[in-house]
DNA sequence: GTCTATACATCGATAGAC
DNA sequence: GTCTATCGATGTATAGAC
């Protein structure tokens, strides 16, 4: 019973973040206000001070959130053992997971919030997302760092068209699979020339 | 001498734009104020209001005034005959377009400003840009709409991580011919099997 | 832990004198 | 065409009662 004011104050903080959540993908990431947060849950502005100390406070509990969100997404599916079937499967959860939430991945990857900068803490589960794309991609034969970067970047720019221009749609995330055949076909066709 | 009041006015009306161009590149395509221009003009914020209606109405003219650049700089450009070159140069040309100035890349091809829609004549320049690419794609082999979109996509995507992770550098878009001859090379052998 | 009240800043826009 | 003055809205943040 020692735990249980803890208990309620996490998950309130939790509500604050789901429901700061909800609005950034109505209002923009950078759009949605206290006021409006405090609104949803029937409680006044200044009550959020209780939980965080200000909004960039809020913002790095999101960003903490989100990678902690898409660790556990990625943690849920099966990767087969082909390698580059694995790829696909492990790009194509990370592209769903994208598409979902539109401001939730502009925090994550892109990150046009003035003075936001995430917390080493936070920043940690964004590294290890990273890092299981660069084991997968370099099992699959992708060893240049030249060239995971500049799959990922292409990766982000389906994503990026599809939703700004087609939220919801497939015109550009349905090249997905051959974008990936298309880059490994080269990167390994080049190493044994 | 008849038309020397309305010279005057022009001249200070594109003062206006170029300040706007300027201070958005400091704090962001959405982030500058009427304010910050006028002071900038070493002018009042209500004189603004003799130039533009609002501040979509600047907006407006920043749209048209960016693509006219863009229309520009790609008329400078000598295309070889080869259309694989062709094509190189022109996305390089494009690239380093919007590596100049992210901000303004962002209003001409992202364009997250609530309540902005640039008008009918602002727009015209905008499709005529992405005309010019499209012929120069399908010279080079490039035939079906969706390859179209996702080579631009991804060439996006190169753009969006450079600036975003490194602007100046040229980590991403060095790969820009690569690319290049990559997806050209399969849309051929596809078209060919 | 939540409230009321308010400070303080920024911003877009308008009215009206000059 | 530029100015002063000001409105009205919105936003973050703080002080202090309960």
């Amino acid at each position: 019973m020692v735990g249980k004011v803890a208990e309620r104050r996490e998950a309130r903080t939790q509500e604050i973040v789901e429901t700061a959540w909800r609005l950034a993908a109505a209002e923009g990431i950078g759009g949605f206000s206290l006021h409006g947060v405090a609104r949803e849950l029937g409680i006044r502005q200044p009550s959020l001070y209780e939980y965080f100390d200000s909004k960039l406070a809020l913002y790095d509990a999101m960003f903490a959130d989100g990678n902690r969100k898409l660790l556990a997404r990625l943690d849920t599916i099966a990767l087969p053992d082909d390698p580059r079937r694995a790829v696909k499967v492990f790009m194509r959860a990370f592209v769903d997971f994208a598409m979902e939430d539109p401001a939730r991945m502009e925090l994550l990857f892109v990150r046009p919030i003035p003075g936001f900068e995430p917390s080493e803490a936070s920043y940690a589960p964004a590294v290890a997302v990273l890092e299981r794309a660069r084991v997968l991609l370099r099992a699959a034969g992708m060893r240049a760092q030249g060239d995971i970067d500049c799959f990922i970047a292409m990766v982000g720019g389906l994503i990026s068209a599809q939703t700004s221009n087609e939220p919801g749609g497939n015109r550009w995330t349905r090249h997905l699979d051959r974008l990936i055949d298309l880059y490994l076909d080269d990167v390994t066709s080049r190493r044994k020339r």
